[in-house]
RNA sequence: GCCCACGUAGCUCAGUAGGUAGAGCACUUCCUUGGUAAGGAAGAGGUUCACCGGUUCGAUCCCGGUCGUGGGCUCCA
């Protein structure tokens, strides 16, 4: 009897010969695909649809317009990417071409680098390619055998990846003249791609390591349809229109200027402001939940920074300066000062925990290349706080701390991800040290039950953290609130403090940020609002304007009663016409228009005008008044 | 720091087989006093096209370098 496989399919059993294929299985069933089922998934992995069968089990098919299946496809478009290039430039190596979050890239060590002229010619290679209906093939080989053959062609990265394959067989898929190593699967021919394009050119590092040869990678996206990528390319340039650098400009919030110097802000009267509105409610709330405030140098004795390991370990990113022929650091961070608030008295259990907050502005040298807007600065002010308890304090001050976090996010109505970074290769302190207080963070988020990633190695140089990272328009993610245990300062420091028993005991020290850089949490919300601030937080929450300049003096008179009330009023009385007012007003983003014209100053009120509304309310001061403090009230 | 691209008026951008620059908006003045997304006219505005050097009779334009910006990589709040 020839063997056979039992496949489960639209929820009955089925039994085919072994050897069938999922592309057998689609057209037994009648399932109506028109080439929209690019993969299947048989026992939870996935193959391709001209793979033979020889396993029982539940079949599933992966469409194109799935997670998966667009992953396969993006996927399969960077191996036709690969083609072309090669086609086109035989002297070109191939190494690795991913399917990422929005595409798919293919990273390539070629002797001249690509220019976008040559994205053109590698685009309308791919057509070419795609109309050709290659079918990809897949091709398993023993691992030394597939090393031979890439190390025939010269394909060295190809050669250098089997080499740290374990398993004794690969997969290799060819389609054409082309063939990568590659684990699958793939879609079954060139054909399936509708939509691409190829969209933009990097360098980046062989492995991500930086001492590394450095790849060209060409970047692109494909789509199950035109339309998709389309409608992709349309929201990409809405999120442009989102972009902090272009809304700091255009409400007049920031500006950065050569004269001054790369990653230094310089903050404009509306964004001093609303930095000052963001300041104030993290003083407040730092206040409310038992934090003290404290206030240390911008510049420290250098041996300090020698002491606690920052010189060591930090010195490419500090600054520092020389003040009558002793060293200082410029701080990058607020930390030392703050132990030295600890140390500046004999501290009692009965203290702890302390947390010492500062809004402590730092200055780090960047990378030239890594600055961006405010969101990567040189210069920035940070919401720091140091706790320091005893290690049985730990669980519950980390817990209130992650609670914090979440109240604030609220707020402001941000998704975020948390992320727990252990130890990285550049550190100090035991390898106890770490696990303890990695554990430590690590409980503290399952106690809470928040979802969170772990990122191997990625940890401060003193300690593991929790991150908290934000995204901007372009979905970039950038770190804001970060939770970092430390057990190496406080001894580096000796900080002890007296416990009931009478002993000198070592604390735990806690690093924490809750917005993170004041700045980069500012781009970030900016984008996030997209320039329309809720009325607690606009620079500007009311404009009162005329019709004609016969209203002016009623109009000053509302301006006076507002400002009375504390309201951060502008006024428009230009000798301009009412639409002209309303459509700057709009772009500014201003959430209440107060109009004024002769009917208003007849009946002693004011048409308020909201933001996002094209139609006006009459109303009393007061009546206006009450309904603004409502909604300062709400945080709405 | 590395790769690629870019750098013209406050902003958005045009431009010149290489012959010393233009538009719109914004700004100033005047006219207009107009009820919900741009009323009209005139004017001023670039140490001459980021900076430095080279090629050339002549460079904003070609070449090299520096600085800055953008997109990535590495790194990070």
């Amino acid at each position: 009897m020839k063997p056979s496989v039992e496949i489960h399919i639209n929820g009955e059993k089925k039994v085919y010969p072994a050897g069938v294929t999922p592309r057998d299985i689609l057209r037994d069933n009648g399932i109506e695909d028109s080439r929209d089922m690019v993969a299947a998934d048989l026992n939870g992995h996935a193959v391709d649809l001209s793979t033979p069968l020889t396993e029982s089990g539940p079949l599933n098919f992966i469409s194109v317009r799935s997670a998966k299946g667009l992953e396969i496809l993006r996927h399969s478009t960077s191996h036709v990417m690969a083609q072309a290039v090669q086609e086109l430039f035989p002297d070109v190596k191939i190494t690795i071409g991913p399917a990422v979050e929005e595409g798919f890239y293919y990273d390539f060590d070629t002797p001249r680098p690509f220019t976008p002229e040559d994205l053109e010619l590698i685009e309308s290679r791919m057509r070419e390619i795609v109309k050709g209906e290659l079918p990809f093939r897949r091709i398993v080989m023993p691992r030394n055998e597939a090393i031979g053959f890439f190390q025939e062609k010269s394909e060295t990265y190809k050669v250098e990846l089997l080499d740290q394959i374990e398993s004794e067989e690969v997969s290799l898929y060819a389609q054409g003249g082309f063939t990568d190593l590659c684990r699958g699967p793939h879609i079954p021919d060139t054909g399936y791609i509708r939509a691409f394009k190829l969209t933009k050119l990097a360098g980046a590092y062989w492995r991500g390591d930086e001492r590394n040869p450095m790849l060209q990678r060409v970047y692109g996206t494909a789509f199950p349809s035109h339309e998709d990528l389309k409608h992709y390319l349309h929201v990409l340039e809405e999120a442009k229109k989102r972009d902090h650098r272009k809304l700091g400009r255009e409400l007049d919030l920031f500006s950065v200027s050569d004269d001054v110097g790369p990653g230094l802000v310089i903050w404009h009267p509306k964004g001093a402001l609303l930095r000052h509105l963001i300041e104030e409610f993290e003083r407040r709330e730092h206040l409310k939940r038992g934090y003290q405030f404290v206030i240390g140098p911008q510049i420290l004795k250098k041996d300090l920074w020698e002491r606690s390991g920052h010189f060591d370990n930090y010195r490419e990113q500090m600054y520092f300066t020389t003040v009558d022929g002793v060293d200082y650091g410029i701080k990058p961070m607020n930390c030392l000062a703050h132990m030295q608030v600890y140390k500046s008295k004999i501290r009692s259990y009965r203290e702890l925990p302390l947390r010492f907050f500062e809004l402590g502005t730092v200055l780090r040298h960047e990378k030239s290349g890594v600055l961006h807007g405010l969101l990567r600065v040189r210069q920035f002010t940070q919401d720091d706080a140091h706790i320091l308890c005893t290690p049985e304090q730990l669980n519950d001050e980390i817990i209130g701390i992650v609670k914090f976090v979440r109240d604030v996010m609220e707020i402001f109505g941000f998704d975020y991800t948390m992320e727990l970074s252990t130890r990285p290769e550049k550190s100090i302190g035991t390898d106890e040290d770490w696990d303890r207080a990695t554990t430590a963070l690590e409980k503290a988020l399952q106690d809470l039950g928040a979802a969170y990633e772990i990122n191997e190695g990625d940890g401060a140089f003193y300690g593991p953290k929790i991150d908290i990272k934000l995204k901007d328009a372009l979905s970039r993610s950038w770190q804001c609130a970060t939770i970092q245990c430390d057990f190496t300062l406080p001894e580096r420091f000796d900080l002890t403090y007296v416990d009931s028993d009478g002993e000198r005991k070592r604390p735990v020290m806690i690093h924490r940020v809750v917005l993170g850089a004041i700045e980069r949490f500012l781009g970030v919300l900016v984008e996030h609002y997209a320039g329309a601030f809720p009325l607690w937080l606009s620079p500007a929450q009311a404009v009162v304007m005329t019709i004609t300049e016969r209203q002016n003096p009623y109009a000053r008179e509302v301006v006076e009663r507002l400002k009375a009330h504390g309201v951060r009023v502008e006024v428009d009385l230009r000798n301009e016409k009412i639409g002209f007012k309303i459509r700057e007003a709009r772009g500014q983003k201003i959430p209440y228009m107060v109009i004024i014209g002769d009917k208003e100053m007849e009946s002693g009120t004011i048409a308020i005008r909201k933001r996002g509304e094209d139609s006006t309310a009459g109303m009393p001061v007061e009546t206006f008044l009450k309904q603004f403090d409502q909604e300062v009230e709400n945080r709405s």
